[in-house]
DNA sequence: TGCCGCTAAAGTGCATGCACTTCACGCAGG
DNA sequence: CCTGCGTGAAGTGCATGCACTTTAGCGGCA
């Protein structure tokens, strides 16, 4: 629903790459995202640029203020709690759908981007992020619940960016054996423990990538100021 | 965060003032919206009036394919349900971030926003609808967090579309009563009895709204004639 | 040296123009 | 009377242009 998969789609196809880069931390909080330079590398003008940057505003992934220079979005440490938030209830509700019902087609499609999340476990860390998160995607996709796919792409992505503000340098290579173990739980029915196994899931997310803000975390000045900057006003 | 209250924000006006035409009903679904229409009716240029749209759809308010006009959505039964269920974790999240930690001045908003509501009864339903609608966003807002009342604000609208669907004609008087004694409720700090309340209280309305399809209900032609079309892709 | 103000360059906000697509109406044929 | 088709009108997709705002860097002044 965001956007149909229109190959002549040209804003929903800057979207596509924009959000991938995001996601693959290529493109890093702060960075500034302008009009022309975006519209020159895709080969477009900078009308279909600024209709994507408002896309991608609209999900939360870059930050557009008037008369500046749009840029991807830094959330806050606020920010980030509220959307783990959310996203274990997404995610619960998904499970909560999903437990006994998935056909063997969809576990083995699970199955297989689990194998795929294994082979890249040793190559760059950001293919491996991204492939976790997508597993939660894939997961969201298969409740034929477009809404609930939406939020949970737009979480998951903001999620992402998260991590590559909070999260401990190494602390990426998260669990693929909880989602091989949620797979497997999904499969025998057991909701209650389906449930629980994803919400410790998420919970071990959380954990490793909310480590508590410790200001000076190597992050530019104007970020760390930014709770502070609101007092003023 | 999806778009600032700046005054000299005119995307942001034209999307708030359609979101309210269309929570009203004064916009129906499957309402035509031309761009140039809308230019003119606000005095902007159809680019502004685009990129309105493009944000309304990216809130699934309006449908956009295409080299075709855009349209308010008809939401499918199904899409209904699903928001229905997704509408009930976010609210019990709400409701649980909330409980016994309003403070005095939050309370009176609410009471004084619920005596409006009172005050609207015997007035046009377009408007008593709205108001129960706000009810619940201004319970998001206290919650202090952003992703959270997007994602209600969103949903909620959804669901005044679903309502002017699916619904019985005079149904619309759903229980100002419920919204009282869920504020009382919050007030007292039982998390468990506020969630059962909200929970339920969310089920009464999907109950009013989502009479169940039984074709015919009137509704346009091609509606009911939307989920056969999809089985010939 | 260090700081402040000024100015050109870079960037955004928005409207308009042109090419292409879809839509609606009327007309011919069954 | 209904159906199918062709054509102009209506509408969208996209690029470009101009006015205004922000930014950055330079030169003067302390």
């Amino acid at each position: 629903m965001p956007e149909s998969p229109n190959p002549k789609d040209k804003v929903g196809m800057i979207c596509r790459a924009l959000r991938r880069a995001i996601i693959e931390q290529a493109l890093e909080p702060g960075t500034k995202l302008p009009e022309d330079s975006l519209g020159e590398r895709f080969g477009v003008s900078r009308t279909i640029a600024r209709h994507a940057l408002g896309q991608l505003a609209s999900e939360g992934l870059v930050e557009l203020r008037r008369n500046r220079i749009a840029v991807v979005v830094t959330p806050s440490w606020q920010d980030a709690r509220d959307i783990f938030d959310i996203r274990m209830e997404l995610e619960r509700l998904i499970v909560r759908k999903l437990a006994g019902k998935l056909k063997p087609a969809q576990i083995a499609r699970l199955k297989a981007h689990v194998a795929a999340e294994q082979e890249a476990h040793d190559g760059p860390s950001a293919v491996s992020i991204r492939l976790a998160t997508e597993f939660h995607i894939l997961l969201a996709s298969m409740t034929n619940s477009p809404v609930l796919v939406r939020y949970v792409s737009e979480i998951a992505y903001r999620c992402c960016l998260t991590l590559s503000l909070f999260s401990r340098p190494h602390s990426s290579e998260c669990g693929i054996n909880e989602h091989i173990a949620i797979i497997d739980t999904l499969q025998s029915g057991d909701v209650d423990k389906a449930m629980a196994l994803m919400h410790s899931h998420l919970g071990e997310v959380a954990n490793r990538a909310l480590v508590e803000p410790s200001p000076a975390r190597g992050r530019d000045l104007v970020d760390v100021l930014a709770p502070y900057a609101d007092e003023t006003r």
